[in-house]
DNA sequence: TTATATACGGAACAATGTTCCGCTTTGCAA
DNA sequence: TTGCAAAGCGGAACATTGTTCCGTATATAA
């Protein structure tokens, strides 16, 4: 929350954000950690062994557990990465499409997204209480990033008004994680099929 | 496949059913097994230890072993024997309740039946192999139970006739699923819902 | 009662999560 | 540049749990 206020006891100059100087390497590691847990996670799944996800990233064991104390905590930091990652996609979208184009583009984004992370959803049920806040992000993250797409749209005239980003979301959730067994190109249509609703009863101007 | 044919062999008379005498302790141990499996589960989850079923079942963990091959196997025949539990519920309703009734307790029982195993659900969807088999099983088993109670409904002209069992099982599934994050009652409530639904446009006689 | 196939129990092995600690690297300052 | 303390690292060692193996015990047929 508020580490930096002891900046100042530490006499440092501005710009150095001295609180917390994190060792190059040790910041290394952490990065090439997440992004082999990443690879691992998507092609050996969720239960993949720690040692496995160490020795892709050429790090020891213990280094794992430095900064992760336990398995869980590195799923979750993989999840809430992509999480993080698929959020930060709508103002990209939003920048560089129209904003039905861009709304449209970003559920496609999210149906991958779903697709990817299958194994981690059925991980998030478990009952390991480590992924209990998950979902939460999840909503917390994702509603204002879809929000945003849809209100700009709705402004636009390009969609109806009628349908909360909430329920349109959950709705996309689902379909994506059930139509999945029907293969990730039916997902997306199902999904397409959805904003093509959302189109239906927009009021022009 | 064929063990049968060496009954010949052994000169047996008919009725002995000799080709598999399955010794009493083993029974015995197999029942248990499954008892204290069941008990295990539903306190400690889907993974608990096999040693800790063993020790309740009061055997050793070669004998789960010898009954069951892998762990997944137990957890298979657990659940097996619940759907079988829930189907085998339907028959008995339909004797002692009226057809409407007799279904609408039917589907309270099958509510409790998935939010008891909401662990085991959490296993089906882990990707492991093991578990391919059984939502054919659930299908298999529980929809003509469920379609008995329902024909009989509407032949009572209690309930619509434009719903299909399956459609009704896979709904009731969804929602006792989902609903159960708020509560076993708030599931009861929607399930009952579900069903007062199917009352509503019954044509009588 | 005896012979034997069947079943049992649990030690031993293997895989994997987690802890611990001596060694190395980094960043700072003299 | 060099020295040093803190931060970080690696991997052996430990703990837990799935699975195998085999000597021993027992139910059943004759």
């Amino acid at each position: 929350m508020s580490d930096e206020r002891k900046e100042q006891e530490d006499g440092l100059k501005p710009g150095e954000r001295a609180d917390r100087r994190v060792r190059a390497d040790a910041k290394r590691n952490l990065d090439g950690l997440l992004q082999a847990a990443l690879t691992v996670f998507a092609t050996s799944g969720v239960d993949a062994p720690v040692r496995e996800i160490a020795e892709k990233a050429g790090v020891g064991i213990g280094t794992v557990y430095r900064h992760f104390p336990e398995r869980s905590d590195l799923v979750v930091a993989v999840f809430r990465r992509e999480i993080d990652a698929c959020a930060d996609a709508a103002p990209i979208l939003a920048a560089e499409h129209a904003p039905g184009e861009a709304l449209a583009r970003w559920m496609q984004r999210f149906v991958d997204f779903i697709a990817a992370k299958r194994g981690l959803a059925a991980a998030l049920h478990s009952g390991n209480p480590a992924f209990d806040a998950l979902p939460a992000y999840f909503q917390q993250r994702l509603q204002p990033a879809l929000r945003s797409l849809l209100d700009a749209a709705a402004a636009a005239g390009e969609v109806r008004t009628d349908i909360a980003a909430e329920d349109l979301l959950n709705a996309a959730a689902s379909l994506s994680m059930h139509a999945y067994a029907q293969g990730s190109e039916h997902a997306r249509r199902m999904v397409s099929l959805l904003v093509d609703g959302l189109r239906y009863g927009a009021v022009q101007r």
